[in-house]
RNA sequence: GCCGGGGUGGUGGAAUGGUAGACACGUCAGCCUUAAGAGCUGGUGGAGCAACAGCUCCGUGCAGGUUCGAGUCCUGUCCCCGGCACCA
């Protein structure tokens, strides 16, 4: 296509064509040598420029996750011109089930697979002009990383911050395993199509649920897209509202049932109760003549797999129960239904079929009664619908001409009086499961002691008094004896739920090797439960007696919670980080990703508040990890689907950067549009930037001998040079590369056409006149460039030829090649050597410029009558701002328009605007 | 259903409330060439009038509004993309 050799070679051109290969390979391997992208030790600007660090599959990198790093190599390279020390490291999030599944599937082992595709993403990488400094590398799967998952896992659980209980799982019962969430593909295994069934699993979760409030307020001081703001808040999903307590009719009387609801100014509307299939009240409240048929009932309820999207229809079956409104005080039935989710709030619901639509559904379809308390302001309610909006409270004793909002308060006070009700806050977050029954991710760092679980013992945290300043202080004690335990340095939070048996592993016993006598087919239990060498010589922390290990591992966004902060200081043996390594780069200033908006970027946000409660963290690094915020949009295929190989439509680096070369797929990429939106490849894109990078190459090596005679000429190509630097300097500080290339092409497009002229003009001193003039003179035989007027040489050069060259002229190169430096290293290193210097162009200052020179000595003001636009003047800069000379050529210049009108008004911006208004 | 983000030429996209369509892709015409490619010059939102050089009208999903002036602000509405989804 365009880029086979014999095309680029110009006929009869003296100088060297463009070869990206040759360029490319040469200065990757001088980087290298030259240490170019070292970190600093002892940083003073510092910019911490983070990418999502990638999960290295088998599948290779395609040009949509480079997007991403382009970007943040491009911002690197930048800040690094601009004088800031930069931390822009790499790393592997090598941990996970696609590794685990393809050993599975081939019998090789996840560290052979996984550290083969880490060779490849990394060669692809650096094909591609990252700067990144491979000196702080990380790989979550090495031991040395590792070892620090698991320490942080015991802090949290010394912090009451882990435990570990009874969970539903997802099982898949043909392979014999848990499945994560994500394996689950329409309620069937993804792996063999088995329908999957929820298991109950003794689980290890974090607390993710006590930062809950912190985790929403923090939002607000961080730079991050408001969508993905509001994306995290409303996982997390706050709510407020009253706990309403409901007592049992009959022979249970005495026992409450509560409901938590955000409307309990509905509580006189309330006409039954309705309880999930799995609610503890079912079997108390079931009466004798309706268990055989609630007992058919929850088993065809349960059989049913919930298929993820799809909308049940509501069905339930009466309990034949009763308990007391307290505001009505008179008894309502309690229905088992399918529409309750449990675990959330208490667990049962009040039923106001009157003013919530699920309700009023089930009050349809089993005919319960409905009852009309709350009126909308704009008049009555339509009563085919429930009216589910605010209002003013009637049919309801003393409540009535309550209205929303304050009915609420003034109804929680009321209940709060009364003793039947409270206010409360609800949250849908959950705590955080991490158990995972898989061999490719961190062991737990904990020990079972079948001895002292017999016995009840364990570690536990107890309240030892307060600190004064109304935080409560807790120590770690036996369970049994309450003895303190020494061996324990650590200040303790809060209580946590704890497990009889269960010990963490001392510190100095870490890491838990992950075993590598494992035969990781799936057999139903954990892999890591068949090695033997994992459970050898294991002993109980606490009593000494045998003891054994947990055999689960660690969900890997465990390890993405935290590996940032070990990109700081990735070589350190005796702590996760150094207190000072964190101090001089935390937190991160831009962190750029896609996808993974609630789940990582919840769960690191959460490990950092911890750490910075534990005094883990230099408070000046504040309790918010990631200042800044940017997803880059997805890279659909040529054929507008996304890049999938079932479509075919992948287009990876390596497709592009032999024929084109990086630069070229790192400018196109920046060029598609912003930066944050969805865009189609197209490879005439590429092809239009490639021509493009030639332009730059042929613009600098054949023109070393331009001079820009007439003066204005000269003061055009700094006019613009200065506006291009403004422009392209803001542009990057903003992510809007885009926009930034273009002024990049306007300048370049500039620069080409005076060099033209410069030679044109060179071609009538020499040649007669009518050689040239009604006649395009053909590129091949274009001559370089001549200055016969002012006259410069370029120290050092090498030419027979006497290199003459005007001042602004090599001014405007040297800046545009700078300011393009970090879009496309290579070539810019390339040709700034070429042009005579000796350092690399990538350890330049970053070019400066002049406000006045921007300024234009001229302004074009547009004329509207009426708001019409009708022509411009052209006016000088400080004309422009008299109105009254503007007014007059502005008359003149639209005479036609004003003719035999009245002019009413003349608006007026100074040297941007003027216009009439006539009648 | 709810919550976010969007609808601008043939295409990707530019536009602090102030000349809509920067910059590119594509395309058309011309130069160069044995030819192809590359390169170079010029045109290119639509409609109409006028014929080299000029002019008019219409144009940012749709309908209104605010304003001297709206792609931009406000109200309503339709459509597309992403996320959540029986959370009481």
């Amino acid at each position: 296509m365009v880029a086979k050799k014999s095309t680029r070679q110009r006929r009869g051109s003296p100088k060297a064509a463009y070869e990206p290969s040759e360029v490319e390979s040469k200065w990757q391997k001088e980087w290298e040598k030259g240490g170019l992208y070292e970190t600093s030790n002892a940083p003073k600007r510092k910019k911490y420029i983070l990418d999502m660090f990638p999960y290295p599959s088998g599948d290779t990198l395609h040009v949509g996750h480079v997007e991403g790093y382009v970007g943040t190599d491009i911002l690197s390279r930048f800040e690094r011109m601009r004088g800031a020390d930069v931390l822009h490291p790499m790393g592997w999030d090598a941990f996970g089930l696609p590794a685990e599944n393809y050993a599975i599937k081939t019998g090789i082992n996840p560290d052979q697979s996984t550290h083969n595709n880490i060779k490849i993403f990394k060669r692809q990488l650096t094909n591609t002009g990252m700067s990144y400094d491979w000196d702080h590398e990380i790989d979550t799967s090495s031991p040395e990383f590792y070892k620090w998952t698991q320490w942080l896992f015991i802090l949290m659980y010394k912090r009451g911050l882990a435990y570990k209980k009874m969970a539903d799982v997802n099982w898949c019962p043909s392979c014999e395993t848990v499945l994560a969430n994500e394996q689950v593909v329409e309620g069937k295994c993804e792996r063999c199509g088995t329908e999957v069934v929820q298991k109950k699993l003794s689980q290890w979760f974090l607390k993710i649920t006590k930062y809950a409030d912190r985790l929403i307020s923090g939002l607000d001081k961080i730079d991050w897209l408001e969508g993905v703001k509001v994306q995290q808040k409303n996982w997390i999903g706050r709510s407020e509202g009253a706990q309403v307590k409901f007592e049992v009719e009959n022979d249970k009387a005495g026992q409450f049932i509560s409901v938590f609801t955000t409307r309990p100014d509905t509580l006189f509307g309330a006409t039954f109760m309705v309880i999930p299939p799995d609610s503890e009240w079912v079997e108390k409240l079931t009466t004798k003549g309706k268990k055989d048929a609630v007992s058919e009932y929850i088993k065809l309820e349960t059989s049913r797999t919930n298929k993820v999207g799809e909308e049940k229809g509501k069905t339930g079956i009466f309990t034949g129960s009763f308990v007391i409104n307290p505001a009505t005080e008179e008894k309502i039935p309690v229905w088992i239904a399918n529409y309750v989710v449990s675990g959330y709030g208490s667990g049962a619901v009040m039923g106001v079929p009157a003013h919530d639509a699920r309700d009023f559904d089930f009050a349809k379809k089993y005919d319960l009664p409905i009852k009309w308390v709350i009126e909308s302001t704009r008049g009555k309610a339509n009563e085919s619908e429930a009216y589910t909006g605010e209002g003013k409270i009637v049919n309801s004793q003393e409540w009535n001409g309550w209205t929303t909002p304050d009915s609420i308060g003034k109804v929680i006070e009321y209940l709060e009086k009364k003793g039947t009700g409270k206010k409360q806050v609800q949250y849908h977050l959950r705590d955080w499961l991490i158990s995972r029954q898989r061999y490719w991710g961190a062991p737990i760092p904990m020990v079972y002691c079948p001895a002292c679980a017999k016995k009840g013992l364990s570690w536990f945290t107890t309240s030892i008094g307060s600190d004064g300043a109304g935080n409560s202080k807790f120590e770690i004690r036996n369970s049994k004896t309450n003895k303190k335990n020494e061996n324990l340095k650590f200040k303790i939070e809060n209580s946590a739920d704890w497990s009889a048996g269960w010990y963490p592993v001392p510190e100095d016993q870490l890491p838990v090797y992950l075993p590598k006598d494992v035969d990781f087919r799936p057999t139903g239990e954990s892999p890591i439960a068949r090695s033997k060498e994992f459970q050898e010589g294991v002993v109980c922390p606490n009593c000494g007696a045998k003891a054994k290990r947990e055999v689960d591992t660690m969900d890997t966004y465990v390890d993405s919670s935290w590996y940032f902060i070990r990109f700081t200081d990735p070589k350190n043996t005796s702590e996760f980080a150094s207190r000072e390594a964190i101090k001089q780069w935390l937190p991160v200033d831009t962190y750029v990703g896609g996808g993974h908006v609630v789940q990582h970027l919840l769960f690191a946000r959460f490990f950092w508040k911890v750490l910075f409660d534990a005094e883990l963290l230099d408070e000046s690094a504040g309790d918010e990890p990631f200042l800044k915020l940017r997803a880059p949009g997805w890279i659909l295929g040529q054929d507008s689907r996304k890049m999938s190989k079932r479509w075919g439509n992948i287009v990876t680096p390596d497709d592009i950067i032999p024929k084109y070369g990086a630069d070229t797929l790192r400018m196109y990429e920046m060029f598609m549009g912003p930066f944050d939106a969805v865009k189609p490849w197209n490879l005439t894109g590429v092809e239009g930037m490639w021509r493009f990078i030639n332009r730059v190459w042929r613009l600098v090596v054949e023109n070393d001998k331009v001079n820009l005679v007439e003066e204005k000429d000269q003061q055009e190509v700094v006019r613009v040079q200065h506006k291009t630097i403004q422009s392209v300097t803001k542009d990057i500080e903003e992510l809007h590369f885009n926009t930034a290339i273009a002024s990049l092409m306007e300048f370049v497009n500039l620069l080409q056409d005076k060099a033209q002229e410069s030679t044109d003009h060179r071609l009538q001193s020499m040649a007669k006149k009518d050689a040239i003039v009604g006649r395009q003179r053909p590129a091949s035989t274009r001559p370089a460039s001549i200055c016969v007027e002012r006259a410069s040489p370029i120290a050092g050069s090498q030419s027979t030829v006497d290199r003459i060259i005007c001042a602004e002229w090599k001014d405007a190169i040297k800046a545009l090649l700078l300011l393009l430096a970090p879009f496309a290293p290579y070539i810019t290193e390339e040709l700034w050597h070429q042009t005579g210097s000796e350092s690399s162009i990538h350890l330049q200052p970053w070019p400066e410029f002049d406000p006045e020179l921007i300024q234009e000595e001229t302004v074009a003001i547009p004329v509207q009558v009426n708001g019409k636009f009708r022509g411009t003047i052209e006016v000088d800069q400080v004309q422009g701002r008299d109105q009254k000379e503007v007014e007059t050529r502005a008359r003149e210049s639209v005479p036609k328009y004003l003719e035999g009108k009245k002019v009413n008004k003349v608006i007026f911006v100074p040297a941007r605007l003027i216009n009439f208004v006539v009648s």
